[in-house]
DNA sequence: CTAGTTCCTGTAGTAACTACAGGATCAAGC
DNA sequence: GCTTGATCCTGTAGTTACTACAGGAACTAG
C-alpha cells in the first residue's frame, strides 16, 4: 500500500460504503458518480471525495429517495448556493409520496387481515377468501 | 348486435373490468388469460367467463398480490379440490410481506418527518437536512 | 510461476405494465 | 359506394434500480 494514500479500488470503495460493485458501475453509467481515474491497465481509482458522495447517495436511497432525487440532493450538497428551501422541497415531496404509500398499505393490511381472519385454513373446499375475490365488493 | 350475446371485444372487456387493453393483451401473453377465440379478421372475442376471471385477477392486484400469486389464486378458484388451507397460505405470506413493507415505510416516514421539521426551508445555505445526509448517523 | 482473486466490458434479466409505430378493419353517415 | 374516425392488430421498446452473468485480462501471494 502507498503510505497515507487516499485512493482506492472499486472493491475498497464498495467495502467502505456498503454499496455493491455492480451498483457503483451502474451509478457511473447513470452519471451519479463521475468517471474515476484509471490505472494503466484500466482499473478504476477512486478518491475519498468519491467515497463521500457515494455514501451520501446511499443514505438518500436508504431514505427511499429515487435516484433522480438523490442526484438532485447530491448536486445541492455540492453547490455553494443551495438553499434550505430547495432541499426541503425535495424532502416534502418525497414525504407526501411516502405518506400516500403508507395509507395505501394500511388499507391493504386491513383488507388482508380481514380475509385472513375470515378463513379457517381448513381442508374445506368452500373458501371465504375466494368468495370475496370472486364477487367484488368494490 | 346478436341477441343475448355474451361475447365481447377487447374494448368491451376492458370497459367491463376496468383493466386497460394493453394489460389484457399482456396477461394473455403471460398466460394469465387463455387465448380467446378470434373473428375472421383476427380480432379477439371474449366470453363472460373471461370477464369473470379478469375481474378476479384485478381484485387480486388491487390487494397487492403479485401476478404469480394472482395466477395461483385464480387457479385455486377454478379448481374443484382447492382447500381453504392452500388459499390462506398465499394470503398469509402476502400479509407478512405487506406488514414488513409497512414497518419499513413507517421508519422512513419518521426519519423524513424529523428532517422536514429540522429545516426552516429558508434561503439559508446551511441546511440541516444536507448535514444529516452528509454525516451518516448509521 | 501458478493459482486464486479482483477487475474489465457488455448484455440480459427482474415486475408489471405502458407507450408507441405502422398498419388493417370496422361502423356510421352522406 | 366512399370516406372518416374509432377500434383493433403485431411487435418492440421504455420504465426503476439494480443484479447476474459471460468471457476475458490483470494483479497478488506463495
Amino acid at each position: 500500500m502507498c503510505p497515507t494514500s487516499s485512493e482506492m479500488s472499486i472493491g475498497a470503495l464498495s467495502a467502505a460504503t456498503g454499496v455493491n460493485i455492480e451498483t457503483i458501475r451502474y451509478y457511473e453509467r447513470e452519471g451519479l458518480l463521475r468517471q474515476p481515474a484509471r490505472t494503466a491497465s484500466g482499473r478504476r481509482v477512486y478518491t475519498v471525495e468519491d467515497a463521500r458522495r457515494l455514501a451520501f447517495l446511499r443514505r438518500c436511497r436508504e431514505l427511499g429517495f429515487s435516484l433522480a432525487d438523490a442526484r438532485t440532493l447530491a448536486g445541492l450538497a455540492e453547490a455553494d448556493a443551495a438553499t434550505c428551501a430547495e432541499v426541503k422541497a425535495v424532502v416534502v415531496k418525497h414525504l407526501a409520496d411516502v405518506r400516500g404509500k403508507l395509507a395505501d398499505l394500511k388499507r391493504l393490511e386491513k383488507a388482508l387481515t380481514a380475509m385472513d381472519r375470515s378463513c379457517p385454513g381448513s381442508d374445506s373446499t368452500d373458501c371465504p377468501i375466494l368468495d370475496a375475490l370472486t364477487s367484488a365488493a368494490d
